[in-house]
DNA sequence: GACTCCCGCCAAAGC
DNA sequence: GCTTTGGCGGGAGTC
C-alpha cells in the first residue's frame, strides 16, 4: 500500500513539475519524515520480515496489468536509498537512522539479498524507473533533456542498460537524440503518430502475410528451427534488403545527430519499431517471440540463420518487450498451441486505426511548405536530405558507389555535425515541432554550398546507379524527381533544376496523408524501395508509365519538367512510385527475388492507389470535403481515428490555402500569358517551389525513414501557414490545366478537389487493373480509411465524377462516390480481415480479453469472408468494376488451437 | 531443462 | 586516442 502510494505520488510528482531537472523524480513526496519512514521501510523490512521484498513484487512487473506506480515504488533498494537520502538532506538524523538500519540489519548474506536481486535489476524495471522520471506529455516549455549519464547514474545502472532503454523509446520517438550523451524527453506526445506510421508501414510489409505464413508452416510441421527451413520460410518475405529498410520517423524528430543515423544498424530501433509493427498488423494483437524473431531474422541475412542468432534474436526481443511493457503498450503473454505453450506478447497499448479520415490537409500542410524564406525548418530538412546519413548503408551492395558516398557521406557530415551539438532547445514534441532556429540558421547556407558541390557526386552517382541497373532505359527519373524536392528549400530561386540525388540510395516516397492525418515520407534503400515504398497508399506522384510519358526514358529537362509540375502537392511521393516504375522496367538483376514479387504488387498497388490519392488530395486540399468523405467512412473505425488526430485536422484546417492552389495560380497565369505549356509546368515549378520544399525536406532521411508528415509543424505551422493565410496565390481563377487531363472548368474550391495529383490521372495510371488491387489490400486500407472518414457531402465528388469520365475511367454518366476508393476498402482491409477471420476462430484468449471480432462492414468485407470459411483460400475475383476483392497475399491458414493466456 | 534476460566485452562511430 | 554507442552472446537467475 505505501509503496503504491508512493508511486502515485511520484506520478503526480512527474506530471505536476515535469522533470525540469531530471534529478528531481520520484522521491519528492518523501520529504516528510512520515514518508520517509514508509520509503524506508522496505529497505529495512526485508530484516524484520524477510518476506517483505518479495512482497513489494507480489506480481509480475512485467505485465500490464501492473500498477506503475507499484513498480516504481519497488525500485531497487540502492536507488531508492539514494533518493531518500537525496530528500533527506535536510534531515540529517533520519537519513543516518535509515542507513544505520541498513547497515545493522543487512549484513553478510541478508545484505546481499537485500541488494536488487535480478529482478529488480530488469531492463523492464529499469525503464519503469526511467520513466518515471519524466511525464508522459511533458509541456514544451520545460526543459526534457535526459543526461544519459546523469540518468544512469540516478538510476545506478551502466550507461549500457540506458542505451537499451532509450534505443527502444527512441523508436517510438518518445525521446529523440539531442546530441552526445543527451537525448530530448517527448513523452507520449507523438506515440500515437508513431504507432500509425508504424502500422502502416508494417502492413505494407506484409507483416501480417508474414507472421500467417510462418504459422502456417509451423503448423505443417514445415518449419523447424534447423535454419534450413527456417531460411526456406523466411524467404518468401524476407530479404536482406528489406532488412535494411526503414526506421520509421517522424518529422521534427528525426535523429538529429549524425552519429545516430550513421550507426551501422540501429538494430534495436529497427528491431523495435519492426516488434511493434507485427503487433500492429496482426490480428488479434498477440505475437509470439518466437515468430517475431523469426520475421526478424528472414528480413535478415538469412544465410546466417542459425540457431545462436536466434537465441540473440530473442534475447533482443525480450529486451525490447520489456521496455515496451514498462511503457505499458504490450504485456507478456504465453500462446498454448498444439507445440505447446510458448512465449508471448499481446498488445495492450492504444488501438491504431490503419489509414483514416484522412485528416485532409496532411498532405497540404505537410508537402505544401510555405514560401521559403519562411520555411526554415525545411531547409533544415533539406540539408538533411541532400546529405542522408545512411549512403553508407545504402551503398554496401554497390561496391562501386562506396567511394563516392564516402565523400559524399564526409560532406554530409561536415552539415550535420551541428545537430550533434547541443544546440536544440525546445523538445520537438508535438506542440513544439517548430523549427530549430540554431540549427535552420545554418542549414540553408550550407545546405545551398552543399547542393551545389555535390550535384556533381550525385550525378555521378546517379550514372553509376544508373549503369549498374540492368538495361535500364529510365535514368532512374524517380531519382531526378526525388531529388528536387530538396532544392526548392534550399534555394528557391533556382530554375527546376534537378537537385543532386544526395543519396542516391534514398529513395524517399512521402505517404501523404494518412487516415490519422499522419502523412509520412519512407526512405528506402533503392533496393527496396519498390517493395515497400510502392506500397504507399498515398503516393502523390504517379510513376508514368513508360507507354504514357515517352520522354521519361532519358532524364530530359523536359521530361523533368512534366514529372515535376505532376507531382504537385505531394513531390516527395515521387521518388518512390517513379522508382518503382524504373525497377519495374528494368530486367531484373537477379531471379525473382522477395523485393521482385513485392515490387510486381507495389507497382499494381500504385496504380490502384492513383485514385486513392486523388481523393486524399481532395481531402488535403479541402476540408470539407474531407468531412464528407467521413461520412462515407465505415462508423467502425471513424471515432477512434478522429479523436487521435483532431488536433491534426485542426491544423490543417487552419491551412486552407495550399499548394495547389498556387499550382492553379500559376496554371492560370501560364494561360493568360499564353504560355505554352511545357513553359507553363516549368513556370509552375519555379513558382511554385515550395510545392516541393517539404516533400524535399522529408527525403532527407536516411533509409526507410517513414516521417507522418502531420508532424512537421515547424514548416507547416510557422510559415506556411502565414503565407496561406496572405493568400498568395489567388484563387479566383476558375479553370484549371491539366497537362494530362486538359482543361477542367472548376471553381477555386474544385481546385483543391482536383489539385495536382490530377495530373497524374491518366486513363493508364488511374486505370485500377485487378492484380494491382489485390496485390496491395494493405494500402487499400489506408487509403480507405483515411477516404472514408467523411461525413458531409462531397462537394467535389462532381469534380471527381467529371475527371473519372474525364478520362475515361468511368462512363459518362456514372457517378462515384466521393470517394472511388472506397469501392477498394474491402481489399485494403482484408489482409487483416481475412486474417482476423482466421485467427479468431483459430485464437482464444483466456484470461486477456478477446478482441471483439469485427463484423464485415461492407459487401467486400463479406466478400473476404469467403463462403469456405476461414480456411477457405478464395480465389481472386473481380468486382464489376474489375478489381480484384482478394488480395494474393492474405494468407489462410488452417485452424489451430491456440490459448493465450497471461501471465 | 527451458525460459529470461542481465551483464559486460568489444568494436564501430564519433569527437 | 579517448569516449560514446550499441551489437552481441555467455551464462546466471528464475520458473
Amino acid at each position: 500500500m505505501q509503496e503504491a502510494e508512493m508511486g502515485t505520488g511520484d506520478k503526480e510528482n512527474h506530471s505536476l513539475e515535469p522533470h525540469g531537472s531530471i534529478l528531481k523524480t520520484p522521491l519528492k513526496q518523501a520529504a516528510a519524515s512520515h514518508s520517509v519512514l514508509t520509503e524506508l521501510q522496505p529497505d529495512c523490512q526485508p530484516l524484520a520480515t524477510p518476506t517483505k521484498p518479495k512482497e513489494i513484487l507480489p506480481v509480475d512487473p512485467w505485465t500490464p496489468t501492473s500498477n506503475l506506480k507499484m513498480l516504481i515504488s519497488a525500485a531497487s533498494p540502492e536507488i531508492r536509498s539514494r533518493e531518500q537520502r537525496r530528500e533527506l538532506s535536510n534531515n540529517p538524523s533520519e537519513v543516518l537512522q535509515a542507513k544505520h538500519c541498513l547497515q545493522e540489519h543487512l549484513s553478510g548474506d541478508e545484505y546481499e539479498k537485500s541488494q536488487p536481486s535480478r529482478k529488480e535489476k530488469s531492463l523492464g524495471l529499469l525503464c519503469h524507473k526511467f520513466l518515471a522520471r519524466y511525464p508522459d506529455y511533458p509541456s514544451t516549455a520545460e526543459n526534457n533533456y535526459i543526461c544519459l549519464d546523469e540518468v544512469a547514474e540516478e538510476l545506478n545502472v551502466e550507461r549500457r542498460r540506458i542505451y537499451d532503454i532509450v534505443n527502444v523509446l527512441e523508436s517510438l520517438h518518445m525521446v529523440s537524440r539531442l546530441a552526445k550523451n543527451r537525448y530530448t524527453w517527448h513523452g507520449r506526445h507523438n506515440l500515437p503518430k508513431t504507432l500509425q506510421a508504424l502500422k502502416k508501414v508494417g502492413e505494407e510489409n506484409k507483416y501480417t502475410q508474414q507472421i500467417q505464413m510462418i504459422k502456417k508452416r509451423e503448423h505443417e510441421h514445415e518449419f523447424d528451427f534447423d535454419g534450413e527451413k527456417n531460411e526456406e520460410m523466411a524467404r518468401p518475405f524476407g530479404s536482406s534488403e528489406h532488412s535494411e529498410m526503414s526506421f520509421v520517423e517522424l518529422p521534427g524528430m528525426e535523429f538529429r545527430a549524425a552519429s545516430v543515423n550513421s550507426r551501422k544498424d540501429k538494430s534495436l530501433r529497427v528491431m523495435s519499431q519492426k516488434f511493434v509493427m507485427l503487433f500492429l498488423v496482426s490480428t488479434p494483437q498477440i505475437v509470439s517471440l518466437e515468430v517475431a524473431a523469426k520475421i526478424l531474422i528472414g528480413e535478415d541475412q538469412l544465410e546466417d540463420l542459425d540457431k545462436s542468432k536466434f537465441k540473440t534474436k530473442i534475447r533482443r526481443l525480450y529486451d525490447i518487450a520489456n521496455v515496451l511493457s514498462s511503457l505499458e503498450l504490450i504485456k507478456k503473454v504465453h500462446v498454448t498451441e498444439e507445440r505447446g505453450r510458448k512465449p508471448a506478447f499481446k498488445w495492450t497499448g492504444p488501438e491504431v486505426l490503419p489509414t483514416i479520415q484522412g485528416t485532409t490537409l496532411e498532405t497540404t500542410s505537410v508537402t505544401r511548405p510555405p514560401p521559403t524564406s519562411e520555411f526554415t525548418p525545411s531547409k533544415e530538412q533539406c540539408s538533411k536530405n541532400l546529405f542522408p546519413l545512411k549512403g553508407k548503408q545504402n551503398f554496401t551492395r554497390h561496391p562501386s558507389l562506396i567511394k563516392l558516398v564516402k565523400s559524399i557521406e564526409n560532406d554530409r557530415r561536415k552539415i550535420q555535425s551541428a545537430p550533434t551539438s547541443p544546440v536544440k532547445i525546445s523538445a520537438s514534441t508535438d506542440q513544439n515541432l517548430s523549427a530549430f532556429p540554431g540549427e535552420t540558421a545554418q542549414v540553408p547556407a550550407i545546405a545551398k554550398h552543399q547542393l551545389e558541390g555535390q550535384s556533381k557526386k550525385a550525378k555521378e552517382m546517379k550514372m553509376k546507379l544508373s549503369r549498374s541497373a540492368l538495361d535500364s532505359n529510365l535514368s532512374s527519373p524517380e531519382m531526378v524527381l526525388k531529388l528536387e524536392a530538396p532544392c526548392p528549400a534550399a534555394g528557391s530561386q533556382q530554375p527546376p533544376v534537378l537537385c543532386p540525388p544526395s543519396h542516391g540510395s534514398v529513395s524517399p516516397v512521402i505517404l501523404p496523408q494518412t487516415h490519422s492525418g499522419v502523412s509520412y515520407a519512407i526512405y528506402l534503400h533503392p533496393s527496396q524501395a519498390h517493395t515497400v515504398t510502392t506500397y504507399s497508399p498515398s503516393f502523390m506522384l504517379q510513376p508514368l508509365p513508360r507507354a504514357s510519358v515517352t520522354g521519361i526514358k532519358s532524364i530530359s529537362s523536359k521530361v523533368v519538367n512534366k514529372i515535376t509540375t505532376e507531382e504537385g502537392d505531394n513531390q516527395t511521393a515521387t521518388d518512390e512510385p517513379t522508382k518503382s516504375l524504373t525497377i519495374k522496367e528494368r530486367p531484373t538483376i537477379k531471379s525473382e527475388t522477395p523485393s521482385q514479387r513485392c515490387l510486381k504488387r507495389s507497382q499494381a498497388l500504385q496504380e490502384n492507389n492513383l485514385p486513392k490519392r486523388y481523393r486524399s488530395d481532395k481531402e488535403n486540399l479541402d476540408p470539407s470535403l474531407g468531412d464528407s468523405i467521413k461520412t462515407e467512412r465505415p462508423p467502425s473505425s471513424s471515432s477512434q481515428t478522429n479523436h487521435e488526430t483532431d488536433h491534426f485536422q485542426e491544423e490543417r484546417q487552419n491551412k486552407p490555402e495550399t499548394l495547389d492552389q498556387n499550382v492553379a495560380s500559376c496554371h492560370d497565369q501560364c494561360k493568360r500569358e499564353d504560355i505554352p505549356e511545357e513553359e507553363s509546368k516549368i513556370k509552375m515549378k519555379q513558382d511554385i517551389p515550395v510545392a516541393f520544399a517539404i516533400p524535399a525536406h522529408e527525403t532527407f532521411f536516411p533509409s526507410g525513414y517513414l516521417i507522418p508528415l502531420a508532424q512537421c509543424t515547424h514548416g507547416n505551422k510557422a510559415g506556411f501557414s502565414d503565407e496561406e493565410k496572405a493568400g498568395i496565390c489567388s484563387l479566383q481563377h476558375t479553370t484549371y490545366s491539366s497537362p494530362i487531363a486538359g482543361v477542367i472548368p472548376m471553381t477555386a474550391s474544385e481546385l483543391k478537389a482536383v489539385n495536382i495529383p490530377a495530373f497524374h490521372i491518366t486513363p493508364l495510371n488511374i486505370m485500377l487493373s485487378p492484380t494491382s488491387i489485390a496485390a496491395a489490400p494493405v494500402l487499400s486500407t489506408s487509403s480507405l480509411n483515411s477516404s472514408s472518414t467523411t461525413s458531409a457531402p462531397n462537394p467535389s465528388s462532381s469534380v471527381l465524377n467529371f475527371t473519372l469520365q474525364h478520362v475515361g475511367l468511368i462512363p459518362a454518366g456514372v457517378q462515384v462516390p466521393a470517394n472511388p476508393v472506397l469501392q477498394h476498402v474491402p481489399i485494403s482491409s482484408q489482409p487483416e480481415n481475412s486474417s482476423h477471420s482466421s485467427e479468431n476462430v483459430n485464437l482464444q484468449e483466456k484470461p486477456c480479453v478477446p478482441k471483439e471480432p469485427q463484423l464485415p462492414q461492407t459487401a467486400t468485407e463479406n466478400f473476404f469472408r469467403t463462403p469456405g470459411g476461414p480456411n477457405t483460400v478464395p480465389s481472386l475475383s473481380a468486382n464489376s468494376d474489375g478489381t480484384n476483392r482478394i488480395s494474393p497475399g492474405t494468407m489462410y491458414i488452417p485452424q489451430r488451437k491456440l490459448e493465450v493466456s497471461e501471465d
